[in-house]
RNA sequence: GCCCAGGUAGCUCAGUUGGUAGAGCAGGGGAUUGAAAAUCCCCGUGUCGGCGGUUCAAUUCCGUCCCUGGGCA
């Protein structure tokens, strides 16, 4: 495939409440394009506050992809996400639509750039008796039996690690070939798209004050409303109650902590994991980084680049 | 004013029968290919409140002063 013939994207990633989408969204209106919101939380329907969610108005003036596509509980991952940004891009090419990548999942945005390897998604039978193995014989034993099969990952995963244990065996299990055999196989060479892409920075002082405000006006609009329905709809224990800012107000539902301590600890969770997703951006060889003072510019070259025929 | 209890890492505290100290949290760094806003790994020198005294040696014992909380007036 030549450079010309794959579909141009401009990629706008960063650390959660850096200004990402307001960047992509003056971006789209000046070039009259469309996103795609790379984030595994505002894919779900109903968690809109606790996601900073773009509004209903925002999003009748310029269309979003990938977000509000499935229900809490349904089925999501890498894979899906991939799959629905790639045909929302080729259909955007063939619309002659410009189109902007935005968001902070760090996974998605490279499994959508460099690809994803050939494996099957998750069996949740399958996981749940190892979890229930683990229960009795500890991670460290499956880990060990991780490295009779899959020396190579094991190695370089740590014996403390359920996700990445689980994983590795589960793809064991339903190929039959180890999981380090299918990562070097890919070799991550896929390039669908022809990318511009940029890591949004922000001063510290500025991030710090943005995310505070920013959780104070989750919770004076309704995050604890929204938490409520979410509970009601996929139960205490599922996953997505564990995500940032509805923990800290299940936590607080649950009578554990008042209200200045949830947005205290919101405003905690929140800059960790700005923090990591800084640590996996920072990496990425197709991103360079976007001091905040040269917005203007990369206004510009962006446009270029997306109208360039 | 008097009597207690404290003053040790950014915060909450532990500890040293005298040989200059360590946990949790916060913070920093890193990993990361199908629930990733998840999961996991690494990183702890700080006038041990101030000043004196005893001692080879004081954060530790003694004195005194300051500060904080509680009680009594």
């Amino acid at each position: 495939m030549t450079e010309s013939s794959r579909p141009r994207v401009v990629v706008v990633a960063g650390p959660t409440a850096a200004g990402k989408s307001a960047l992509a969204l003056r971006l789209a209106e000046q070039v009259r394009g469309e996103i795609v919101v790379a984030d595994s939380r505002q894919v779900y329907r109903g968690m809109d506050i606790g996601t900073a969610k773009a509004p209903a108005e925002v999003r009748e003036r310029v269309r979003h992809h990938a977000v509000d596509v499935v229900d809490p509980g349904d089925r999501f991952d890498a894979s899906m996400f991939r799959d629905l940004a790639l045909s929302a891009i080729h259909d955007a090419t063939r619309r002659r639509v410009p189109m902007i990548v935005e968001g902070g999942t760090g996974l998605y945005l490279r499994a959508l750039v460099l690809g994803l390897v050939d494996m099957p998604s998750r069996d949740d039978e399958l996981r749940e008796r190892l979890r229930l193995e683990a229960e009795r014989e500890g991670w460290p034993a499956l880990h060990a039996r991780l490295a009779k099969v899959d020396p190579p990952y094991a190695s370089r995963i740590q014996p403390t690690d359920p996700v990445r244990i689980t994983r590795a065996l589960e793809v064991y299990e339903l190929t039959g070939k180890p999981m380090s055999a299918h990562l070097e196989e890919h070799g991550f060479k896929e390039r669908p798209l022809d990318v511009l892409g940029v890591l949004v920075e922000i001063q510290p002082a500025t991030h710090r004050h943005n995310i505070r405000k920013r959780v104070e006006l989750m919770w004076h609009a309704g995050l604890l409303d929204e938490t409520r329905a979410l509970i009601a709809r996929v139960g205490e224990q599922h996953p997505l109650v564990g995500t940032i800012n509805y923990a800290q107000a299940a936590a607080h539902l649950r009578g554990e902590i008042d209200v200045d301590t949830a947005l205290e600890r919101m405003a905690v969770k929140t800059s960790q994991f700005a923090k990591r997703q800084r640590t996996w951006f920072r990496k990425e060889p197709w991103l360079r980084p976007l001091a905040p003072d040269a917005h203007t510019g990369f206004l510009e070259e962006a446009g270029r680049f997306l109208t360039a025929v």
